[in-house]
DNA sequence: GCCTAACCGAGACGGTACGTCACGTCTTTTA
DNA sequence: TAAAAGACGTGACGTACCGTCTCGGTTAGGC
């Protein structure tokens, strides 16, 4: 499934007043500024943000279905670049990745706006499936090519199931920022799981060249 | 914060009808069959619980101050019981705590139901701070006590931090059952899962240098 | 077709709250205030309404299924009651019911209130036959009845069409009162179309008993 | 009040494209139409009336300010013209007058179109105005001075209120052609009117008591 | 065996937000 | 410059729930 549609004109050649991109901005805006400002999510309404942009609801409504295709946009919006791979061997990769990952537990725009978004999206099934295929699924897809490539290299055992070794790397940071938001995460985190867990993964005595 | 409150009448010798448990536990059972039956959590409203168990709204009020204490009940009323632990050592324990985190991912009630509520639960930070002390911490705690006396054991080097140690052990299961529901929680897991962090945690000599 | 329905609840015995009386009375004044301040009908929105009464929108939808419905029960609220016959003559009769008639075209609330509910009411054709019914009818019927018994008194030829003296006498007041609002309605014209429609009606030659 | 300003460009000599007689007739027969299919006038949008004619909505506020001066022009269009008068006496000048009248009562367009439209040009005082100075004054005119002409042919007793007698002679048919929509028009019903009303107004001696 | 306080269902109440539609104005491309 | 197309802010539409409040009618003790 693709979010490509959401705040896309039906088709055909550009006819009548183009949309402004100008007030697609202030919507978006509108929307961060007033999760940052701790509004619950559950009072966020479409009419208040409409309110707060200084928009006509009709104007939204012109852009996304609803609420939580408009969710989907601000997050994405939100949601930093993916990290430069340095590419010296699949440990230091790791390491930035994971980096990256507790990194955006900790961002201003992605801690309290993000937590609150997320647990919108995840209460709708076809939002999720939207949001994991477009968001989730690639970074996800981002650590399993570095451990493809470590087992090419020989620095991960070809026979460790790929699948796993990710949910060993990223599950421990996400537990923290996702499920308990406000955890400590601190400095070397990435570093301590990379390692303990490449420790558990590669056997003393297989890697003994 | 204690969720002892709900459902609790405000003192006092019990003066007047007293309160029907069958009432209760139609409520209960209401909100159960239709999170069951498929309906999205955003279309569960009191009215349509009140609707389908047959009773009238304040009904429901008197008991629950809102949406949201609600379905803690619910969930509460859903969550399997604490398993026992073997004791026969950290690793059994470990493995036992697991598995059963491994199969609430899996259980009927447990895995849509839960998950739904889950995401509505934590987008209100009053409603989750309450959840997480009751549900969440218990089980937190239950992991960590096993690390500590593992340590005492001599079964894990006591220089390693047991909060660190308990999400490298528990992210990875989450983050399948929680994060990305539905996903592939295959027999051994919990023992794969165990069997490799240990083995980063406790270097019995390549770490020695 | 029945008005009676309006503002009734289904049927069967009284269960719940019933409907409080001062509310209905809030929204009628409601609308009869806004209406004789002047407001075009045409702005007379349900939710402008809800808010001069301080009342919310879905009390006046539990009673009334739109604004037609309303503007109906408003007029009728306005009609005054029937006046008395005299019954000492076909003429006396005519003269107090055209007298009553143009006393509606000089009312403070019967003319602008009544006029521009009237041209509302016209320009839908199911509320025209409910008011129809339920207001001109009766009044017409009334006027009939009395040149019927003139006609078994003697007092009006008998061959003479009812149904067109009637538009004879009421024709003139109101065309007058209702297509040109604000004409001029002196004091003796009940008086003076009775009489000059009876000299025609009624030939000299004919009465010469 | 002059209606003259509708549908005209402001002033000056006339430079650009100009405007399309097409259109406008287009947008003025997709009216027409709307309403001759039994679109209730509160249904009857600008932005249908566009979309019927195939026309852009600002070309049609180009022309007319509004709905409702749009709506004076279309029942501008569909009055039928004054009738010529034979000028033979007071009495068939009358007759002449009425059978219009009648007519337009009967007419397809002239009916359900106009009685429709007359609602709702009566509901806005200021379109009420134009009207009423363009179409209603000029044929309430046309009959006072008949009478006045009857009056100095010593058809009709001198000290007669001529603008009685109009309304006892055009009263009787606008309660069955405007209040009445429907009501039975037959063929010789002006006949009678007239003679009725004049015997009542002329009494050759039986009043001079 | 009453009395009475609290319960229960039903549903009215003042609100808020929903998503749609039409308003009248505007901005763009095409002719 | 007109014309079509359609975006724009505005605001009403009728519906659904919110949480509170009355209703009539039921249960239980406590006297």
């Amino acid at each position: 499934m693709s979010l490509a549609g959401s705040r896309s004109r039906p088709d055909g050649p550009a006819r009548g007043r183009p949309r402004s991109e100008a007030v697609e901005r202030a919507i978006l805006e509108g929307v961060m500024k007033l999760l940052e400002d701790g509004v619950p999510l559950a009072e966020l309404s479409i009419e208040r943000v409409a309110r707060t942009a200084g928009v006509g609801k009709a104007t939204i409504y012109r852009r996304w279905s609803g609420k939580e295709e408009l969710f989907i946009d601000v997050v994405r919006a939100a949601e930093p670049p993916d990290p430069e791979l340095p590419g010296s061997s699949m440990r230091d990769d790791l390491v930035v990745l994971l980096e990256n990952l507790r990194q955006r537990g900790l961002a201003s725009r992605s801690s309290a706006l993000l937590h609150n978004a997320h647990a919108q999206i995840k209460s709708n099934p076809r939002i999720w499936a939207a949001y994991h295929d477009n968001v989730i699924a690639p970074r996800r897809r981002l650590v399993i090519d570095v451990l493809r490539r470590g087992q090419r290299n020989g620095e991960l055992r070809p026979d460790v199931d790929v699948e796993l070794a990710n949910d060993l790397f990223v599950g421990p940071i996400l537990v923290r920022s996702v499920l308990r938001p406000g955890a400590h995460l601190p400095e070397g985190l990435a570093e301590q799981i990379v390692d303990t867990v490449l420790a558990g993964l590669r056997p003393v005595s297989s890697t003994a060249s």
